[in-house]
RNA sequence: GGAGGGGUACUCAAGCGGCCAACGAGGGCAGACUGUAAAUCUGCUGGCUAACGCCUACGUAGGUUCGAAUCCUACCCCCUCCA
């Protein structure tokens, strides 16, 4: 065995969930070290979203982990399967994407996957390429491999069908497709989330079934959102989008608590074991978490945004949070205003600030709007033409704003 | 095809003729406290209006009524059981 590749194997298992069959993976990354081969890794994307997060990455930095010890990373864009989409397991009938849309979502992809793979170890894949040739025969063949009683083995199957949730019966093929994939790419290890254990295995039974050796299986968590309990996801808001602005994003991963900063580490940064160890040692001995949590945010933003990008979002926010100094770029706004002048509200709804005059009035009340730096809690203000004022609201909304005389 | 249950605000979920812009919980926002933390406490959480007030909302469309989320009719959608 090659000096070090007991780390190499710790940093290849690093925050994953489960590793089916774990001696075998172990056996099967021994040989190819020993052989210099380069192992087959596989990891489907689903081209459905376009707003890619964090969340999205994991499996990205899993992948780049197994190239880091010398791995093939295949890149495989589920551009036919997205077309079905996964069964989610929500109730709600899942649009179908058009074809010109899973191309669209998967160029962002594309975009996106080598701030974090390395190109020399990456093959790009598009399951159509195979999917499409299979046709109506292949497909009856592909189904006969498989029962039904195997399919509702599956968690959200079994769940649904004991609620009486309906399941759609090309639910049934997502998991024989994708296992598919594995056997048209000959996978070596396939990666996933952990709901996607099942279609993983189902992978395993393909290749099996096609002569093949069955791959390894790899699941990694699905990553916890900014409130550190539910999924991160668009629709829940507690996300960090890969494209978010580098200040936004610095700022959200302030905003998490020390616990998940910790579970970020594990999962998001490059940063080895052994580094992380010293971290949780030094907050251990009175470091303050807060400065570990920044260096966390910089390594980030960095990722994302190129270098120094990582810096400069750090000193953005000590100097608008910790000293209290006014943020770059506040938008500027010109409005006009009539010579007895305009409500506050009005002012701030019209300056984007707060939705609806309602909102801005009851954010006044709740002394929350400052003008000039200087609270104000008087809803009937009114501000007059000729005036330029800074308003705030709350602790992250501002705009400049020009009244001129009407 | 038959029988029954259900569709309420961002989500869940009460209400079942007036006191309902709609209980409660979650989420979100704001204030206090802080490390922009987290936890905790407090308040707010349809639109318009300086305000009295007005308007729009309880699957959709009509109807009954002085008055409907609440009753009636039709339609749409979901679920269960039977065939």
């Amino acid at each position: 065995m090659t000096p070090g590749f007991e780390e190499t194997l710790a940093e290849i298992e690093r925050g994953s969930d489960e590793i089916i069959p774990h001696e075998e993976l172990r056996a099967r990354l021994a040989a190819a070290a020993r052989d210099g081969r380069r192992l087959r890794i596989k990891a489907g994307f689903d081209p459905t979203a376009k707003d890619l997060h964090l969340g999205h990455t994991l499996l990205l930095n899993k992948m780049r982990a197994y190239q880091a010890a010398g791995h093939e990373a295949i890149f495989l864009i589920g551009d036919f399967t997205g077309m079905i989409g996964d069964p989610t397991g929500k109730n709600e009938t899942r649009k179908p994407l058009t074809r010109e849309q899973v191309l669209d979502n998967a160029d962002t992809y594309k975009q996106q996957v080598f701030k974090i793979l390395d190109p020399e170890r990456t093959t790009i894949a598009f399951n159509s390429r195979w999917l499409d040739q299979l046709g109506t025969e292949g497909l009856v063949r592909l189904t006969a491999q498989h029962t039904v009683a195997r399919m509702l083995e599956r968690d959200d199957f079994s769940k649904r069908y004991r609620d009486g949730q309906p399941i759609a019966i090309h639910e049934f093929l997502y998991p024989l497709l994708q296992g598919y994939d594995s056997v048209a790419l000959k996978a070596d290890v396939e990666l996933g989330g952990t709901d996607q254990k099942f279609n993983l295995l189902v992978g395993r039974h393909l290749q099996h079934v096609y002569g093949q050796k069955p791959q390894c299986i790899m699941t990694v968590p699905i990553l916890e959102g900014l409130d550190g309990v539910n999924k991160m996801s668009k629709s829940l808001g507690n996300y960090v989008a890969l494209n978010d602005p580098p200040q936004e994003m610095f700022g959200k991963i302030m905003s998490v608590s020390d616990a998940l900063m910790w579970r970020y580490y594990d999962l998001l940064s490059f940063k080895s074991l052994a580094a992380i160890a010293a971290l949780r040692q030094s907050v251990r001995e009175g470091a303050n978490p807060r400065d570990v949590k920044m260096a966390l945010g910089a390594e980030i933003v960095e990722r994302f945004h190129g270098a120094g990008s990582g810096e400069q979002a750090r000193a953005a926010f000590i100097a608008q949070f910790s000293q209290g100094n006014l943020p770059e770029n506040i938008p500027e706004i010109t409005l006009a205003a009539p010579p007895e002048g305009l409500p506050l509200a009005r002012v701030l709804k019209e300056s984007g600030l707060v939705a609806s005059n309602g909102e801005g009035n009851r954010m006044i009340e709740q002394k929350a709007v400052r003008v000039d730096g200087q609270r104000v809690e008087d809803r009937a203000l009114l501000l007059l033409p000729g005036r330029t004022c800074l308003l705030q609201v709350g602790p992250r909304r501002y705009a400049r704003v020009v009244l001129k005389a009407l």
